[in-house]
DNA sequence: GCAGCGATATGAAATATTTCATGTTTTTTC
DNA sequence: GAAAAAACATGAAATATTTCATATCGCTGC
């Protein structure tokens, strides 16, 4: 992980946070929080939020991608959710709490700003519309985590996977033709089940021509019947 | 569902969200927005909120439970968590989306006030810092059902069914010895398992002298092996 | 107070999933 | 470029869970 200074490494004028926030609060407010700002790079699987320790920063993943993933005592993981940048992701203060219940961590190289909580809260309260502005952009991971609630409670394997595969083309990677950036361990921490049932119905599913898959690479042939196997479950 | 007139029924004087809202705006933006609020009761199963609906109010629910409940297209249920009173229950408005992607059902009678969000954003706009203690109010309840997620993820039955014999005796009902007011379908619905597996477990801690259990009496006999339970999951 | 319905309970058979052992392929490191 | 490690793949056995059939108990409605 890398420190860099500012303004030298990320292209702050397409920043969607800046643009947004810059809305709200003047240039020198800005720039008082941007100076409190750190830019740095994560390569994939660096945690750039740890499950259990305390939080006074909230994330703006400015390029890349993230999982949102839960670890027990005995080492194993759980992924709630993977998302995409741009976002803000706000961990503790969602959940308005000052230690994180889960972690984050990169799932390909990312480009991140912590920001700190202390003095957006202080634009927080002079300025309420920028309250409702960033619950906007706040909750959208937590959405897409009780999606996946939903489906590993009501589905099983198949309709999980095909869920997941679904998720990752149209939400993801924006294709029916994809290289994965998560290995076969990762989509059974997200679907919740073992690593050899997702190979086999990820091969169940290549023989059936529903996909293509090819070590990482995977192309979606038939979404409808992907589909359909969702909602059957 | 019986709509009443304002103050002939509910307690207000000890409401909690009276109290906190208060410390920001004036009595006359109070009432205001109490005008403007229904308040209801609602019988054991009846939908406060509704899965697919539009919303523009959030809830208060001053007495009673409820459970935050996923529907699918053919009728089954997962139960996301369970919340006691006195609560404020944001559904929509906490993910940013005007359509409810879970129900809130009452799963006693329950006293609820209906709030206008529309109202209530247009104070939050005036008095940031109000914005953060309602993010403060309406989190709890996400957090509960992200706990129930890791534990439906990364557990068996057992541990499953622990987890949720724990939580009810700490969170719901405070004591180690209560009276359900959930049946064994919707503890199944609850732990993402069958009702017969529930039942299979319960009878099995009942016999290991785990718990006693008859009929909608449940006592917690050995808190210690439960949580033990739950742990290994 | 009784009949009917819903909830609870039990145990066995069927199904879904995990675990295990082993081998192959791909990626990473030196 | 080669060796080692990690990821992927396969199939069978073991385990967890669901489904099914049946019976009993408790609650609701008339």
């Amino acid at each position: 992980m890398q420190e860099t200074k500012k303004e030298s490494w990320f292209n702050c004028d397409v920043c969607i946070f800046k643009q947004t926030i810059c809305h709200f609060i003047t240039d020198e407010e800005f720039e008082s929080l941007f100076e409190a700002t750190q830019q740095l790079k994560f390569k994939r699987n660096e945690y750039i939020m740890k499950q259990g320790a305390k939080s006074d920063y909230i994330v703006y993943l400015s390029k890349g991608r993230v999982k949102m993933n839960s670890e027990t005592d005995s080492g194993k993981n759980i992924i709630l959710t993977i998302t995409n940048a741009p976002i803000l992701l706000g961990g503790a203060i969602m959940l308005n709490d000052s230690i994180n219940i889960f972690s984050i961590i990169a799932i390909e190289d990312c480009d991140v700003c912590l920001i700190n909580i202390d003095i957006l809260k202080s634009f927080i309260i002079k300025n309420g519309e920028l309250s409702l502005k960033l619950l906007e952009f706040l909750s959208g991971m937590f959405k897409d985590s009780i999606y996946n609630f939903i489906s590993l409670a009501h589905k099983q394997v198949n309709g999980r996977i095909a869920d997941i595969l679904i998720y990752l083309s149209k939400t993801i990677y924006h294709s029916n033709n994809f290289t994965l950036t998560i290995t076969r361990k990762e989509i059974a921490e997200f679907a919740g089940c073992s690593q050899e049932n997702v190979i086999h119905t990820l091969t169940r599913f290549h023989k059936d021509e529903i996909i293509r898959s090819e070590g990482k690479s995977i192309e979606i042939l038939d979404m409808d019947k992907l589909i359909k196997i969702s909602k059957i479950g």
